[in-house]
DNA sequence: AGTGCGGCCTGTCCGC
DNA sequence: TGCGGACAGGCCGCAC
């Protein structure tokens, strides 16, 4: 589900109700994702104090007095704080407590998501050492893209999915990117002039930041941590419009599998 | 080194 | 109504 505009989201709303707190009663129910979660978890993170929640990517990185708690949502994750009260549904498999009655709640139903215990410094933590620039911060340039992309003949949407490349960008909103910039997603990358790859380098930022501003996008399962929903879905100018008409030329949307996943374009609009 | 694919899981939807 | 298959927002690890 949640590419970088919806952990940013979710990591946003978790901001204000967890920093600060401390953290009580930890219960996993299920350890079973896409690696385990660690058998001593519990007490690791019960009596730690929350001081930040991070983003790297698509990681949530929840910083203690002790370390990190890492969280990735994958496909269908979801963070939600919700009451003491309120009975764990089936795919809830992480509730840690979080004082004042309350919960954060981890959801997941298809498993692909993770959390996990970081000592020491996230960013040298294997998962997170060889991310590429984050797309909203200055290390994300045209220029970078372009260098990086000589002799290269890979398809430029698949590229731009390519977490060494740029983090965060995944499969609805690289397709977003592509019908902004004008640019077919089957273009082998490293025939994509400079200027092009700046021109996509800027409408990847204004996808990614208009998403976040409406709060990601909600297709089937996303929420928001207050469990309001991503009102992005409504903006989407060719993911899942397969058929309809180009926003822009009215051209049909054509859709094909690029790389394993479903990619939306316009042929008229892009080139 | 770059590229392409299998696999991890469950749920939903569509055609027969 | 049931059943098989395709598909779904991610991403690691492995072959070539």
């Amino acid at each position: 589900m949640p590419e970088l505009p919806e952990v940013e989201t979710v990591r946003a709303g978790l901001e204000p109700v967890l920093i600060g707190r401390r953290i009580g009663k930890v219960e996993v129910r299920c350890a079973q994702l896409r690696y385990p979660v660690p058998a001593d978890l519990a007490e690791r993170l019960s009596g730690a104090r929350v001081l930040n929640v991070k983003r790297r990517a698509k990681y949530l990185l929840i910083e203690t007095g002790r370390g990190h708690l890492l969280v990735h949502l994958g496909m269908s994750g979801t963070v939600q704080i919700v009451g003491r009260g309120d009975a764990p549904q089936k795919h809830d498999h992480v509730d840690i407590g979080i004082g004042k009655g309350q919960i954060m709640r981890f959801r997941d139903p298809r498993r692909f998501g993770a959390v996990l215990w970081i000592d020491g410094d996230p960013l040298a933590h294997k998962l997170l050492a060889h991310l590429g620039p984050e797309p909203l911060l200055d290390g994300f340039t045209g220029e970078q893209m372009w260098t990086k992309a000589r002799k290269r003949r890979a398809a430029i949407k698949v590229f731009l999915m390519d977490s060494k490349i740029v983090v965060g960008v995944g499969n609805i909103y690289a397709s977003e990117s592509l019908w902004r910039a004008g640019i077919h997603p089957k273009r082998a990358v490293g025939r994509v002039s400079k200027v092009r790859m700046e021109k996509l380098v800027e409408c990847v930022r204004e996808v990614l930041a208009e998403a976040i501003a409406q709060g990601g996008t909600t297709l089937n399962d996303f929420k928001q941590a207050n469990g309001e929903l991503g009102y992005f879905a409504q903006d989407l100018a060719v993911y899942g419009r397969e058929g309809e008409p180009c926003l822009k030329c009215k051209t049909p949307i054509q859709r094909a599998v690029l790389g394993q996943r479903s990619t939306f374009w316009c042929s008229g609009c892009q080139g």
